[in-house]
DNA sequence: AACTATTTATAAGA
DNA sequence: TTCTTATAAATAGTT
């Protein structure tokens, strides 16, 4: 603009760029005001400072009105509510797309297409996690489900093996009919079948045992 | 500005005035795109008409993402809901006043503190979340064991069992030396107890069944 | 913050 | 609307 013309890039030094980011800032606000003057129109300016993360703002009047008013029109009477996260879709239908393509130059575009490529990546990302934390999820599902099967199986030999227990003191007895009465083996042991069974089994619910759900409760949730 | 000096007031003839609004429409959002690509600053630019009651509007990125910042940044934490809080000085006659008007040292200061209360309030929000999924992981990590236990005490019962019942074998044979030899119920038992006892166990490698690692391994990580 | 050589924006006319 | 052009306004680099 002046003594020597400059690209429209950003300013790589720090200093010079803090130094004509003032001189803009107030430049258009003043073209702002002139403009809202002049046309008897409404204009908001707001301006965020990147590096000292401030903000900056000009409103003809009232800028909560300006807003309300942007706000009824950019949200159609169609979509009523605000989607959040309609971050990447350029209001279309406003003049956001034509009017501020007029302004728009190479670097605009591409640093909108990186900012795309960014939100995509993004999603890509979070994707991807949430496939992980599924993952993440089944594996533990089954981990436990496995475990309680194991579990089962081993309740149900338990189980097989008592009654084979009873079965063999049946048959001892039978045959102690035919000898000379109870021996002492019989003696030493002091619980009976089904005490040892019990016992085992851990449960105080008597000998048959109570068996594992076999559906596995994730109630917990993994996903976030 | 040209050939002759013009007074910054309304336009009275409506069509010079909606010349004048085009060309200086176009020069607001070239000089907003201009400053926001030197300075590296996001810009918003909204202007509503008033005679065609139309709304332009120029955003160096999203709008919404702009809009948003300056929400956080004029509605104090304390009162989410919106106070609509008229941080601009009161709609005077002299709109010059607030021509240049920037956020003042006291207000972006309030404004930075309550930005902070924000990040505060999202750390502890990130921690509460991170105390639920670590709570979670615990639970899960419990059942895991638990169910390790159990099957191990399930695994250690048979083996008693097992032992049990070779014993009893045993004492039967022992009882059959002193009856009329083998009796037929041996006979129909055409499994040895040993291999009830593999067969029970569901493991191929004999009748010791292998030990389930008490050690729960959550390796796959609960932690985001 | 002030200066100033230039560039840029733009009012009026075509 | 767009172009032209004379001139006002904005501003980059310097002090």
């Amino acid at each position: 603009m002046v003594r020597e013309r400059i690209q429209i890039k950003k300013i790589a030094n720090a200093t010079a760029r803090q130094v004509t980011f003032s001189k803009r800032r107030r430049g258009l606000f003043k073209k702002a005001e002139e403009l809202s003057v002049l046309c008897d129109a409404d204009v908001a300016v707001i301006i965020a400072s990147s590096s000292p993360c401030k903000i900056f703002e000009y409103s003809s009047s009232s800028m909560k009105t300006i807003l309300d008013r942007h706000h009824m029109q950019t949200n159609n009477p169609e979509k009523p509510q605000q989607p959040s996260l309609e971050l990447l879709p350029p209001v279309e239908g406003s003049s956001h797309s034509r009017l501020s393509w007029e302004v728009s130059d190479e670097s605009r575009r591409l640093r909108q297409m990186s900012l795309e490529d960014l939100l995509k990546l993004e999603k890509s990302l979070e994707t991807g996690l949430n496939r992980i934390i599924e993952r993440k999820g089944e594996r533990i599902a089954k981990e436990i489900a496995d475990l309680k099967k194991q579990g089962n199986d081993l309740l149900e030999k338990n189980e097989r093996l008592r009654q084979r227990l009873v079965e063999a003191r049946r048959r001892r007895k039978e045959a102690g009919r035919h000898s000379d009465g109870m021996n002492h083996e019989e003696a030493t042991s002091s619980e009976s079948v089904t005490n040892i069974c019990s016992t085992l089994s851990g449960s105080a619910t008597g000998d048959v045992p109570q068996r594992v759900d076999e559906t596995c409760d994730l109630s917990l949730g993994l996903r976030l």
